[in-house]
DNA sequence: CTAGTTAATTGTTTATTGCAAGTAACATTT
DNA sequence: AAATGTTACTTGCAATAAACAATTAACTAG
């Protein structure tokens, strides 16, 4: 299998993201082959000829073998090429970013999360990757039912406040939050469902099917 | 030049849009080659190797190509791939969208203007591509300063006023939009040009040079 | 039964927006 | 030169939504 100089290798990266300890993450996979061999890096792969429509198909496929799991949010990002990009020679890649809720990690995975503030140099133009998947992120997340796929199925409105906060990095009106999000139709409540501690108990919630049906769709 | 099973055509298609008598347009270009040779169909080529950074370069190819004319505003959509999206194999297709002033278009060109609401069928996956890029153009329309980029460089009030609903595809009270466009930085007056007919001059205005630099540097 | 803690709501003020009417600045007609 | 027509632009007001601050609700633990 030699390259010629018309048809470029095809690859995918993701750019898998989480909420740990009250910090937006990025998951990082230290590569298992040269080149770079051992760097953490985004997790990545060739596409296979058979994955049709679009590319996603092959993100899922990467996801799954790094973290054994399906994303439930998984958007194309962008696509990247040219000669300079990988030192192996032309390639393309095509970008997604996914959000991973932190419940539905195991503790011994091949992969490490990093804050995002904190992040380590990357390889290739992951850099690039990283940022633009950040861009769109924060972009997305004012207007849109997003954050709440880092949640696990279940939460409470102060959940959902939080990870809203973190992912936009601003602060935002408790009273104004709940009703605009309740506005939305975005969530919806569990029936009889609380979470307590030693104090009153939190009304808990999920996505509703409209917001969840519509995802299914874009993929 | 002979198609290996992993390494596919990679292609760039462009949707072009414009404004004709008041409504929004594409451009398409009837095919010269086959397959689908004579039909109408999203402009597009081939990526060459040295097309470094990401794939724009390919896509100002292509509408220089078209048009004889640079896009104001040019954008990276979506990257389609598979086997069956093209009758002659594997391939991969960065799709664009650009926006075109009508008044850049010269006449005798090698492209038809046809209503975004009275399309032909179209070749390949083009359908796909296009539904994807007018809800795009219509997303970021609403919050952006996107559709003046489909205006020659000195433009009325009403003008843009008139873009932005083409655009958007409903009504916008004037004094509401008038205020918020100016609240926002995207435009300034030019100074002391008016436009006249037999009623009082309109001021005319351009885009701020940072909404300018800020495209510049997305490219 | 009181204190402590987090959840959720309620008012009050302050911007935004939508609508309607009015004023401004011309050219053209009388 | 005054009246008229036409488009540009502004103003005022009512309705809505957002930001802020404080209050009430529902529990547990001591």
């Amino acid at each position: 299998m030699e390259q010629t100089d018309q048809q470029p290798w095809v690859m995918v990266d993701t750019a898998l993201f989480t909420i740990l300890e009250e910090r937006l993450c990025l998951l990082l996979a230290r590569r298992q082959e040269p080149p770079f061999e051992g760097v953490p890096a985004l997790p990545g792969g060739f596409v296979h000829v058979e994955e049709d429509m679009d590319t996603t198909m092959a993100a899922r496929r990467v996801i799954r073998g790094k973290l054994g799991i399906d994303a439930p949010y998984l958007e194309q990002l962008f696509t990247f090429s040219g000669p300079a990009r990988d030192p192996r020679g032309w390639s393309i890649s095509v970008a997604y970013y996914a959000l991973i809720p932190a419940a539905l990690l195991s503790q011994s995975q091949a992969v490490e999360a990093v804050p995002v503030e904190a992040l380590p140099g990357l390889p290739f133009d992951h850099p690039q990757i990283v940022a633009k998947a950040i861009e769109r992120l924060r972009g997305k997340a004012t207007y849109s039912s997003l954050p709440a796929f880092l949640l696990p199925g279940e939460f409470t409105m102060n959940d959902l406040h939080r990870i809203y906060q973190q992912t936009i990095g601003t602060r935002l009106d408790q009273a104004s939050f709940r009703h605009k999000i309740l506005e939305q139709d975005i969530i919806e409540p569990i029936p009889n469902r609380f979470r307590g501690g030693a104090h009153r108990p939190a009304r808990l919630y999920r996505l509703t099917r409209r917001v969840l049906t519509s995802f299914e769709r874009k993929i």
